[in-house]
DNA sequence: GATGAATGAGGATTCATTCAT
DNA sequence: AATGAATGAATCCTCATTCAT
């Protein structure tokens, strides 16, 4: 029944149940959890009661929930590689390292709302994502820690949460505040002019701190 | 009287009026502008009515503003090194810019919800705070970059405004971030040792991407 | 089905939005916008809640021009004799005078707070009613001005504006002071003998003043 | 003490208490007793503060009943011919009754807001002004009635209530509704030229009703 | 699966009023 | 006489949610 109706559901147009999730996901982004009402919700998904929407979720924490677990498995996979084996120690040290920074600049410039949406999960009051952060991120973080560990990087076992929350930050903090900086700066930082140079910057700020950049090697 | 009364004020009781903004400033952090109620404001303020609250700012959004203005002001202080003039180009390059950051890391553990309230009014539909941004972020950036310019870095014009987010990211990022870091690696970001350790490598990172530090010099 | 649930309603219960404007007019009559409370309104309507009558209107505002739509309509037709066509000329000239002012007396007896509501509408600051004003009164007006100009009375073109106005107030004023005029005169001027006394003397009045009562033909 | 302090209030300028009934006239005749607040009233008096306020008056129905009490006053005067003695029954019946309906016309066009502010008072829950009708309106009725009764009109004794009334609402409806005139036909209503014609048509009207006017005569 | 209606609780804000200064 | 501050109650309106259809 799950695959099943997964399957049918990939196929069968945007369903109600997505089109409730990507109108939340964006409402979500822009405004968090609380600065969202279930009647912009249900009204950004074309239906025209709320009732309709309770048909599809428990309550707004499970569209909150939702949203977010469906926001955060992509970019999960993105930096553990799609296969979501213990594997990919490489993708940190190699080549690999940059064909991975190429494909989360790639998702995030095009998805800027969910790092958004992470981002301010992170700042919100925690006791209300205690769930995805043990389901999602923590096991990100323990595989991170153990890549970072086996890398060879020269910082110190206790250096390496500073490096990893650093290395989150420079990445992620970037297209989460896109629009400030948008208002900062005055361009836009999602043109892809911008964003080129964010790829190139994060690029060689990544290898620098991690000691495996090329400059570094000479 | 006037002059003596003001003085009075600046020394004893919490004049209400700060006790407000004192309030404010914790929910606003911990659950951003749309989480919080007037009510709680109030209730943690000490006073005993809603109504009070009016008669020293004229809205909830006031409030707020009043609350960014007042935790912005000392930020930008310390980055700009107290005198707002334009003199403070060494801060980022000579000796001065490891106490700089010395300066930056002190404040920002004693006031972790700062950074967390900035970050927070960052992601925040922006039409609410372009008047925090126009009058507080701005200039900053605009130091920033002059400064940046001025230190001879590696890298290109172009570049600049990625280098100055990626170390605004760098450096708030850990502080505004510590409840969901503590969640996630199970320790308190805040606890001394883990300072201290943001603090190493904080100033290794900020040296590396301008290309300034020690490592770099051989 | 539309039509059906359409006739339906018509006939059986008062339908929830019949009896919020059934009560909103009542009040309105009696204490004007600014002195009616949703709360009242709602709990005169019989509903529990005032979340519920947001259901059925926009806010107060849209409550009370629905009140005053619905109350000066009737009234209205009453005047141009219900076939809102141009034709009525002879109501305020021929015979039909007379029928016009009695059916005008026996409506405004029945529902004596109507014309109050009206009253307290144009006492009111303007800019809240334009609305109504341009969509019910100017028509109004400008028919009866019209039929005035055609029916050959001996007041000058300039002077009839005033004589529509004196009329309005001759014949509405009676009702819509009902109240004060019973803690005057310390008698109830909607008993049936004072309703007959006032139509004897509307009649009259109108005749003299439109020049076209029997007692001026002599 | 009442008489000396009469006079000096009368030299001695605006004196805050008057300032906060002019504006209080201003305002209850625009929007009602309940549609102005205590606020507007001492922001429009020029006190800063609304406790000033209540130095003068010992709450908002206080400064409603002054207002009415004030503006009703010179009007009662107008019509008993200022000497509140029980003489005028000339006023009504000679050539006196010309220069009264001047005078009341004078006044009216000059002072708009008070027909304004009565004829609402008269719409109102009449509990609210219960004090004001007894102590003003229902001398100044009896006495009307007293000299309509010895003027020899043709109206029957049941019928002179009616008259009074339709008088009434005939002279100070043009005035209380002058907005709402203007509004329906685009015109100004207190323009010179609008009121010399409202004057004609007044004492024309009043001269026929009261079965006095020169064209009766014949 | 979708909708209209209803509802209790709570949202921000204003009300008239009082008190100490 | 005037003001700043405080306050309880009320204002209009929106919240998330439920139920019958």
């Amino acid at each position: 029944m799950s695959a099943r109706t997964a399957a049918v559901r990939a196929r069968e147009a945007p369903s109600t149940r997505d089109a409730i999730l990507d109108a939340a996901e964006r409402r979500f982004a822009e405004r968090g959890f609380a600065g969202v009402s279930v009647r912009q919700i249900t009204a950004d998904a074309g239906l025209k009661n709320q009732a309709s929407l309770y048909h599809h979720f428990r309550n707004k924490r499970a569209i909150y929930e939702a949203v977010l677990a469906r926001g955060i498995a992509p970019i999960v996979a993105l930096v553990t590689g799609d296969a979501s084996g213990p594997r990919p120690v490489a993708a940190l040290t190699g080549p690999d390292l940059e064909s991975t920074l190429d494909r989360i600049c790639d998702y995030l410039a095009v998805h800027p709302h969910l790092p958004r949406l992470i981002e301010r999960a992170g700042l919100d009051d925690s006791r209300y994502l205690r769930g995805a952060v043990t389901r999602h991120l923590r096991p990100l973080y323990a595989q991170g820690m153990h890549v970072l560990a086996s890398a060879g990087t020269r910082w110190t076992a206790a250096e390496l949460p500073h490096v990893a929350a650093g290395l989150y930050h420079l990445i992620f903090g970037y297209f989460a505040n896109a629009e400030l900086l948008a208002l900062v700066t005055q361009d836009d930082p999602l043109a892809p002019a911008a964003v080129a140079g964010q790829r190139r910057f994060m690029k060689a700020a990544v290898a620098e701190l991690l000691g495996l950049g090329p400059e570094r090697e000479t």
